[in-house]
RNA sequence: GGGCGCGUAGCUCAGUUGGAUAGAGCAUCAGCCUUCUAAGCUGAGGGUCGCAGGUUCGAUCCCUGCCGCGCCUACCA
């Protein structure tokens, strides 16, 4: 309920200036740095200063005596060199939140896309993959949470170059036939076979240079779809999809659909785009030069600064398609500029009954569903891939796509590292150059990394240990359900809490911490209310309890009117998280909650209450406080165990 | 060389379109379990916001230059 105040706000009082100053500006409401200055501050007089010539504090003065009453606030006064400082009716926003109104559903304007996940599949997950899904799906939560229509594509590469390098370490290496290969699937642990052959065949190739020729026989295989090496890569990316799909299905992350490139090459999406290309001269076929004989972008397309014999290839000189050149058809197709679709298959059902399903080339039997075609588009990928991100786009402006352009947005992060401290403990020997460094960059190819179904494994251990010691009348079954909540939630937030642009140096102390700024403090929160509401047995009716006279009767202590502040702005958060684009707002302000509610229950004895009136009132709070740490925590995508 | 990002407490990080006394967590030290769970709470110490200029009534935030670090800059994906 606190946006629609602060719109009440900020729209009386630019309507007041205009009409008093004939100035029109964008009004600034902040929250004051003392909680005894009110709830909200205007620094406006500072902003109008310059215009009118005239003194900041006189300004606000005047503003002060002029300005009209304003639904829901109680006092304006002048404080500091020309601030107004707000104070709010308190009784009006308890009772507002006592009996909230509906919300209005946001308007449907348009499908957002959130691409996220999009892990090679020929190896296991890693913490790098965790950070760009948890990301993903939490931002995804924050965008329905505020009422967008969301559908989460998760892209497979199953005919790249690292599908084909495992193929080339089963089939050219080991020796391994399909069948065989059969057989490890069925076994344990597929991805984690696979993530050491990853490595073995990486270094292989560096021995042997004369072996990168298995990798061009084995991608041309893959891309034909014949043949034995073709069926290995089926068999290898199909059962690495259901591992990835498992390990982040474990934190609660779902898809909505698996578009893959298999089907981007059989359905020739390809084909469509460089026509389109080549008509709208986008693209041009390069006579002279190291590029000669290729089909290139001009780099001033993509950066103004940029000389032309930088321009970016986008068709080789042997007439296949780069990387870059799919990624622009597939954008294309993302916005349903294509003229083309997938045909689609139920993938799997999610244990809560969601559905994802995943491209396939035919349209025999095929699913009647329909994905694609959004307003705005997301993708979730590394910073490092920011160069090739701003090709894709300079593909759509080209192209006259300059709506789809803008809307196409580059969900940058920086990488997991991993701190020198956690290598050691890895037992990876690392170069004196690297010892020296903040950080060392995670590899595939080096099999150089922390699994993420190992970190998930090792944080439920160390969750169980914690849990059984303290619930010994619980069973083994209840136990490993709250140590799996705190695992995720422990792994969630430690994800989260970082904003985007900040390069995480994994360290197993600080991931493996359930106690500070974690998960686990605010899921402990969560826990502790729902503890007193049970204890407090039959709640009251709240609304027929807490009158207007109550309400105001008990605001007048400075405190639990702070914590009615406190439980009232998830709202707002949500909001801020979202302009910014920044899922760690959202994460910092679930701490902050979880420590308000800490010094509630250390301030206020609930249950012991004497006092029938305060008694509910408090009740009540706590009923929020539970609310709003459970809501807050859903959208970050972490549960609240049933005890701890 | 060019592009992007970073530099804030011993460590890891926040810091909302420039605004009131720069904040958390960890670590350290001192306290708090007979009271709704101590995975918690209270308090203390700890800062030239990389350096130097500029704009402004006001700069951690904006501009310029410099220093240090990282990533990117493929006919690999």
């Amino acid at each position: 309920m606190l946006p629609q105040l602060e719109s009440r706000i900020v729209s009386a009082v630019s309507q007041h200036i205009l009409i008093r100053y004939g100035v029109d500006i964008a009004v600034a409401l902040e929250q004051p740095r003392q909680a005894s200055f009110g709830e909200f501050a205007l620094p406006v007089a500072f902003q109008l200063a310059r215009q009118l010539k005239k003194a900041p504090r006189a300004i606000a003065d005047e503003l002060v005596a002029e300005l009209p009453s304003i639904d829901g606030v109680k006092t304006l006064e002048v404080a500091g060199g020309g601030y107004i400082n707000l104070r709010l009716d308190r009784a009006a926003l308890a009772l507002a939140a006592l009996s909230p109104a509906p919300v209005a559903a946001a308007a449907g304007d348009g499908k957002v896309i959130v691409e996220h996940t999009n892990i090679n599949p020929n190896k296991a997950a890693h913490i790098g993959h965790l950070r760009n899904a948890i990301l993903g799906d939490t931002f995804v939560r924050m965008l329905r949470a505020g009422g967008q229509h969301v559908e989460v594509q998760n892209y497979i590469d199953n005919t790249g170059v690292q599908v084909a390098d495992v193929v080339v370490g089963f089939h050219y290496l080991d020796k391994t036939t399909p069948a065989q290969v059969h057989a490890l699937i069925a076994a344990d642990k597929f991805d984690y076979t696979c993530w050491d052959l990853y490595a073995k065949i990486s270094q292989y190739y560096k021995d042997n240079p004369d072996s990168l020729q298995w990798r061009r026989d084995t991608l041309h295989a893959i891309e034909s779809g014949e043949g034995e090496l073709a069926e290995l890569g089926r068999l290898v990316a199909d059962a690495i999809v259901e591992c990835h799909m498992n390990t982040m299905w474990r934190l609660g992350i779902q898809y909505d659909v698996l578009p893959r490139e298999s089907e981007i090459l059989h359905l020739k999406f390809w084909a469509s785009a460089f026509e389109q290309l080549k008509e709208r001269k986008a693209i041009y076929l390069e006579t002279e030069g190291k590029n000669s004989g290729c089909w290139v972008m001009p780099g001033s397309a993509f950066d103004e600064n940029r000389e032309d014999e930088d321009s970016k290839v986008i068709v080789r000189s042997n007439g296949t398609v780069t990387y870059v050149g799919k990624d622009i058809a597939y954008q294309m197709w993302k916005f349903g500029l294509l003229g083309k679709d997938f045909y689609y298959q139920p993938f799997r059902t999610y244990s809560d009954g969601h559905p994802v399903f995943v491209s396939t080339a035919s349209p025999d039997g095929a699913a009647p569903v329909a994905f694609g075609g959004g307003r705005k588009v997301y993708n979730v990928i590394d910073s490092r891939q920011s160069y090739l991100q701003d090709v894709v786009v300079a593909g759509l402006k080209a192209l006259n796509y300059h709506e789809q352009a803008a809307n196409s947005i580059h969900f940058s992060y920086e990488m997991v590292a991993m701190s020198p401290r956690a290598c050691v403990e890895m037992g990876i020997e690392l170069s004196a150059e690297d010892q020296a460094r903040p950080y060392v960059e995670v590899s595939g190819r080096k099999g150089l990394g922390v699994k993420a179904d190992d970190l998930i494994d090792k944080l439920i251990d160390s969750a169980l240990a914690e849990v059984a010691s303290r619930n010994e009348d619980k069973s083994g079954d209840e136990q490993f359900a709250v140590a799996s909540a705190l695992a995720i939630g422990a792994l969630r937030y430690f994800m989260l809490k970082f904003t985007r642009n900040t390069v995480i140096a994994f360290d197993f102390q600080e991931a493996l911490s359930f106690t500070g700024e974690t998960g686990p403090y605010v899921q402990y929160g969560a826990v502790r209310a729902g503890k007193i509401l049970q204890k407090a047995g039959d709640l009251p009716d709240f609304a027929a309890l807490l009158t207007p006279a109550v309400c105001a009767r008990l605001l007048e202590e400075e405190g639990l009117w702070q914590y009615v502040l406190a439980v009232s702005r998830t709202d707002q958060a949500l909001t801020s998280a979202l302009t910014a684009g920044e899922p760690a707002h959202m994460a910092r302000y679930a701490f902050q909650l979880a420590q308000q509610f800490a010094n509630f229950y250390h301030d206020y004895p609930v249950i012991q209450e004497t006092d029938a009136d305060k008694r509910a009132f408090l009740l009540w709070l706590t009923a929020q406080f539970r609310a709003q740490l459970e809501r807050t925590l859903g959208i970050l995508g972490i549960t609240v165990p049933a005890f701890m």
